[in-house]
DNA sequence: CAAATAGTGTCTCTAAGACAATATCAC
DNA sequence: GTGATATTGTCTTAGAGACACTATTTG
């Protein structure tokens, strides 16, 4: 094993030319939607968080909470930190979405990223981060897929809306990756890092991974079934969501109170 | 956005510490078992290619093939390469299995991984590939994931038999990640890119995304069934398989002959 | 009571799993 | 014919989707 030390202790890294690396994250929240009518309940929407550039490149511009990856940490535990500088929230869940490297995807130089998608509940304290900030907002998120592999994001706050154009190159080898035709003022390749990050959470939402991230500890059916209606862009009916989550939650003893209608049992993740 | 083109000039990759970013690529083959009774068919192994390390760190060890990420090229360019040019082969498919950036994964130094998990078709040309140096073996498959969270990785050539144990952290925030209790004298910790790999392939398997990049353009409805359960692991009924795959294939007017039993019909890839 | 949401019962259709039966070739 | 695989038919059961109906609260 002398051999090997030897080996290492002549070994440098600065022979090889070395991209920098940073951790990308799309972070989701429902936002509730108020509602003109006393007796109607509000609807959750679908949100992710963009933060205004402050500095060159694409200054001015929206993009998604990230940065480099530094020495000595994972790369989720990279993501994980930029969540919680950029939200003071720490997310409920983290997937990765891939890595996206194609050259010349930043100016700056050979950048590329390792993008997430991460979920955070709304809970009281979790519906001001990112309002305090007037460079990090909650975007609503409309995204249609359409059968001809193109597809449409849209992002709106206010009377601000970034509107972007991709399509889905299934390339052979089982890849499918979103080629921005127009990226609606997003900054760098976001807009396609968005669109992968929505497919994969639709994904999981199919299979009820993600929903019980959206919400508080306890909560009602059809807040749960709001939740999966925002995100897969659906509607199901009350009766067959019902059964399918029979199995995942449990029941408590407390229910909703003071709608002007019938209240609702809470419920919580078993 | 002369402020842009005058940033862009003074920036300076130098500043921050990069990584080396390595693609390590998972190749599978379907390896036909010999059988002795001349009516019997073969059955098939789920094989992967592992390579024998000729330098330092890990000289002589069984690691995965994969190299350094060059500049100008996408990590899946890179990937495609170095299977290309491991087996000669190009795979028929691709599939992201995940960043590995584990601090002290590399005793050379701070290098991540991107893996893969790859595919290539039985055609006689393949067969050969990784036969002739010595240093490239196919190694035949077998993972048994226990319930309890903890599995066995047994790779095995000739009489060359790797065992690593692993057991299976599911954090918070979804990720799961396998840990190596034991390496079997894998390199790096490519064990668990091979589990994590392996549990990919298998979920791939489950909606027969990857199945049919194991056989050759015309296949026998049992020799799909026949990758089916060697990727898998289980056994399933010819007549519900059938039913199954039913809608994905397309009859051809050509048959098998000369087996010693009934010919069977072959089919393509719809 | 009216409006709105909460929650249940049940019908149909499809798909999965299990099992039995028949078909066809090479030796 | 025998031994092997190929292929089809059908029974049962579980789940998804659709729809109708009942229950409960607040203004």
């Amino acid at each position: 094993m002398k051999e090997e030390e030897r080996f290492l202790e002549n070994y440098s890294m600065d022979d090889y030319p070395r991209p920098s690396v940073t951790a990308d994250i799309v972070v989701f929240k429902l936002r509730s939607e108020k509602t003109e009518n006393f007796r109607k309940d509000s609807r959750g929407v679908l949100s992710l968080l963009l933060i205004r550039r402050g500095c060159h490149p694409f200054k001015d511009s929206w993009a998604l909470p990230g940065g480099f990856l530094p020495p000595g940490e994972t790369i989720e535990e990279c993501a994980l930190r930029e969540v919680k500088e950029e939200t003071s929230v720490i997310p409920a869940s983290l997937m990765s979405v891939g890595m996206f490297s194609a050259p010349g995807r930043d100016p700056r130089g050979w950048i590329i990223s390792n993008a997430f998608a991460s979920v955070i509940g709304s809970t009281e304290e979790t519906q001001r981060s990112g309002d305090d900030a007037s460079d990090a907002q909650w975007f609503d998120v409309s995204f249609e897929q359409n059968d001809n592999g193109s597809s449409l994001l849209r992002l709106s706050h206010d009377d601000i809306v970034l509107s972007a154009e991709l399509y889905e190159e299934k390339s052979r080898f089982g890849i499918s990756s979103f080629i921005i035709r127009d990226s609606g003022g997003i900054a760098f390749d976001h807009a396609a890092i968005i669109a992968r990050a929505l497919t994969a959470l639709r994904a999981g939402a199919k299979d009820f991974e993600f929903i019980f991230d959206f919400l508080p500890e306890k909560f009602t059916l059809t807040e749960l079934q709001n939740v999966q209606e925002a995100v897969m862009n659906i509607s199901v009916l009350p009766a067959n969501f019902r059964r399918k989550v029979a199995g995942l939650v449990e029941e408590t003893d407390e229910y909703t109170e003071g709608a002007g209608h019938r209240p609702a049992k809470l419920y919580k993740r078993k």
